[in-house]
DNA sequence: TGACAAACGGGGTGCCCCTCCATATCTTGG
DNA sequence: CCAAGATATGGAGGGGCACCCCGTTTGTCA
């Protein structure tokens, strides 16, 4: 987990030695400095704690949003690895719930990477990045909580996952931003208006 | 309400003539380069825009948020009077949910207007800003929803501007913000889980 | 109308993103 | 083991931006 694995699965051509030592230091430099600053870290102060030059940096990863791709992306596998436990689970009404808030704390208190949920394309996130891998996790959970009747039929995981980085966005960086999180994530999930005298889930 | 109104309310000593003319223009031009570009908008442009030094710009708004802030005021205040128009409704619960519509809507499609939100004192605002003018503005609404049984009670309005606004955020640049916005902010008013057999507002 | 407070804005500093290209470093076939 | 060629590097430079200093201009009012 703090381990920097490797360089993406397939490069066609494996990087040389030296290229491949400095895309590591590069990420974890950029962790530390994301970590510190957020997603708007200086690309420059990244590329200097890394030691290397700021071209290197760019060579490596040629946009903002590639280099916290991979930033996130064992935090984001993390995730991913949660959302299947718990689609085992035999509430999958609580389990998408319980999933949602896990997203939203974590958002919330990994600086950066709601931010970087939301810049790639618009909002159906495509390729393979650290969007569609949620999305593909989540939607199994709410594929589940729907056929249990737990969650309404047209409820999209787009959506759900839309809100939840909303919510992580903007509690990002406050003091108690996991409870913020919960809270608010707890709010939309259950809606404004009072239960009825015994609620579905109570 | 196109026309820019003043200076701020009670400028101790009046503007001398050109000051004001210049701190209108700059109000001016803002708006325009804010609707194109966000707010991040170039500040430097914003000047030249206007045609004044970069330093005027200063001067007159020490803040980026002091500038935006100015530029939504009327717009702000807008929201603010259709909340007080609403709060004669007979349907409070309603008057409510379609003000927190509104808000997404007006924010969705307004470019820079939630982040400008957003971007004061953590999240409850509090001197005299647009977020402080919202949140007294609803804060009726949500009273009056309350009192008639259609709004759980440990609701607060922080949480639901907040959320709204995390979703006008979210949605903002996207081609069909106001939908999209309206979708999310009805997802998380009304819930995930589905309706028991009758609505309570159906 | 003249003197003084008020306002102005050019230009400087420091930071940032991104690219070019002369140089240095790995790798591999002989 | 070594050279030739492919790979990778990073300093320097172009273009922008935010913010501030301070000599100059412009209203204002007695």
């Amino acid at each position: 987990m703090t381990e920097i694995s490797a360089a993406p699965a397939a490069p066609v051509r494996p990087l040389r030695a030296d290229a491949r030592r400095n895309y590591d230091r590069i990420l974890a430099a950029a962790g530390a400095e994301v970590a510190r600053s957020g997603a708007n870290a200086s690309l420059e102060e990244i590329a200097r704690q890394a030691g290397v030059g700021s071209a290197t940096l760019h060579r490596h990863f040629p946009t903002r949003q590639a280099l916290l791709e991979e930033v996130f992306h064992d935090r984001v596998e993390a995730l991913c690895a949660q959302a299947r436990e718990l689609a085992a689970s035999d509430d999958p009404g609580e389990a998408l719930v319980t999933w949602l808030r896990a997203v939203a704390v974590y958002g919330a208190t990994t600086r950066g990477l709601a931010a970087s949920l939301m810049m790639g394309p618009p909002h159906p996130p495509s390729g393979a990045g650290c969007g569609s891998m949620l999305l593909d996790a989540g939607g199994e959970l709410l594929r589940r909580a729907q056929g249990a009747g737990a969650v309404r039929p047209e409820t999209t995981m787009v959506d759900l996952l839309t809100l939840v980085n909303a919510v992580s966005l903007v509690t990002e960086g406050v003091a108690d931003a996991a409870d913020e999180a919960v809270r608010l994530v707890s709010l939309a999930i259950d809606g404004v208006r009072p239960l009825p005298v015994s609620g579905p889930a109570a």
